[in-house]
DNA sequence: TATGAATGAGGTTTCATTCAT
DNA sequence: CATGAATGAAACCTCATTCAT
């Protein structure tokens, strides 16, 4: 009967959000955009159809903000390069061993950008914010493998970045039966970098 | 006066059906097959819907029968180690070379399987074709690590998997801005097959 | 190469146009006119879909047509009331036994009868020709009934007709179930017809 | 501002429900199932083709729904053999009018499921519901009339069935053109069941 | 903030009918 | 006389979105 406090009303908000954003991506990712209703979100996460359109425009705001919330998360992954006190092998270590983490531990996020980057139309609306972070990826690596001395850093930056996405690509389609363990031990030994 | 032959019926038939599976193909691959009706495909091949379902008996169906064609075609790649007359290397040189040709004169089949992986729904409709194709890629490769004497074939094998898988998903996205040949050489390099 | 003549010719329209209304007949009375494909009567009798629009203009001229073979066909039952040396009671026991045989030898056409009567947009096709079949056997027994000497002629002609059509309705639902030769023998006797 | 309440949702619901069962029951009984469109029923329900889909997964699901409100009203109309206070001529006369009320105040559903026996592939679907009925009402009257001790009660069942059917047939074929009070006279007559 | 009944555009599919040969 | 490839209207059905409460 009383009206519920401001904070209390943010409290509501925050996890309806939450919710919807999190059912959204656990079925985005499983069964696919295109073949996902928002009947079926609404029912995950225990919201109503309604609820859904107060906090997001449409079903493709909430795809966006869902991809945007997979972008803050990835930034974390990236080395900050300017830090001049850690070894260029160690960024490097450190950037593998994040994205294996990042991987194992956020299946969902990555298997519904892996879904999405075969679609010209879902791209679009994207706004080029995946290519640009794989470029990113590329680019840093490149610095990376300079500062390390290496030959031919661009044409090493693609290999890096090749093998990287072909064994999260395996691991997402074969899940626990992808010697995903061993292969992160591949890489590091391919560039040296075992402790 | 008199009806068509049956060899004209034939070539009227082969004709609608290959413009069908063209369009079908074309589309499935660069919007998604679930982004794509029927309509659009019937007007890309300048047929009418109705025709579509003379030959194929539902929207999935014309997906398999594409599918099916991309098997086909993919199973030229494969070597034939039975033949002992090839050297392991070699055999191996041609898997390389003849996958990239491959890739580089298909991407729209390689784009429409690719983009199929990451759909749970599209995977079991396939009956497991696609990952029992890539688990004989890894098959094949690991023999031929074997063969080559390496160390640790099997581990090699996936390595050699994720490195291909890798390559042609970066080539999708980026197309002539990849540097597929230069890759190619890598891969040469890598496992000691230049000529 | 030559020819075929007039006669040849002749034969061979009678010829298709009876396997198609054959077929037609078969597939309406078992599956229903709605439910029946141009292009299954076309298989089922043998014949391409466009022979069956040279002799019928569409498909429900088809259906015309059959009702109109089941009309004729079921003129003969009529008793001619206008033949004096018959006695009402014989004529009365002939149509029994003749509506009787022609039902067990015609379920398809009765069948398709049956199941047209049901639906509104069907008697308007059908001219009120089924009404007036109808309202005539009424009649006829009627007249039967009166010759006969019965008191209320008129109720029973309707209670006649109602156990006629009553028996051939479970008939057509049990087939070989339905005891209709007993059924024959009741209404025989009702009507004290027993040879 | 708040959401509707649950009682209030539900009387909707059975609004609009009861609206297209009526809408659809008026339209597979005069124009038959198949040539009924879901967007008649729509329109004739003045509501949408989408919500017909919220209460009902297909238009068969809404035959389905509508025969089994058909049966249930139905039940009403056997008497219960058990009581033995009723003597048998007192339940099969209650039968009789019970019948002949329900058929008049039903017209529908009995033209509906009359017009749904001579479709094979109704049948199928209905899962033999009609076939029971009738059975249940043979074997029901067959009880009586051996309890009246006559004869041969199981030809009498028949026969009465027939005449039944009979009547009922001709009724929906004629209406106010058929004497149905008159017949209804003439059945309890020819069973001694005149009050 | 929250609900879910209702809508209607658009998707897949069927099939009577046409027509070039 | 005969064929069957092709059409397109109309059927069934789905689902993102709106809106009264």
């Amino acid at each position: 009967m009383s009206p519920k406090t401001k904070k209390q009303n943010e409290v509501i908000r925050q996890q309806s959000i939450a919710a919807i954003k999190q059912a959204a991506l656990n079925l985005f990712a499983h069964k696919g955009y295109g073949n996902t209703s928002i009947s079926a979100i609404a029912k995950e996460a225990n919201v109503s159809k309604g609820l859904m359109y107060n906090y997001f425009d449409s079903k493709q705001a909430l795809l966006l903000a869902i991809i945007d919330d997979a972008a803050n998360l990835g930034q974390d992954l990236l080395p900050n390069l300017q830090d001049a006190s850690i070894l260029p092998k160690e960024h490097l270590r450190n950037f593998i061993n994040n994205t294996f983490l990042w991987v194992k531990g956020n299946m969902d996020y990555h298997k519904l950008i892996a879904s999405l980057i075969f679609q010209e139309a879902a791209l679009e609306v994207m706004g080029d914010f995946i290519k640009l972070k794989a470029a990113m990826h590329i680019q840093l690596a490149e610095q990376l493998f300079q500062k390390m001395g290496y030959e031919d850093p661009r044409i090493m930056a693609f290999e890096f970045g090749a093998l990287l996405d072909g064994i999260f690509m395996a691991y997402l389609s074969l899940k626990e039966f992808y010697p995903l363990e061993e292969m992160r031990q591949v890489m590091l030994k391919k560039y040296d970098l075992m402790e």
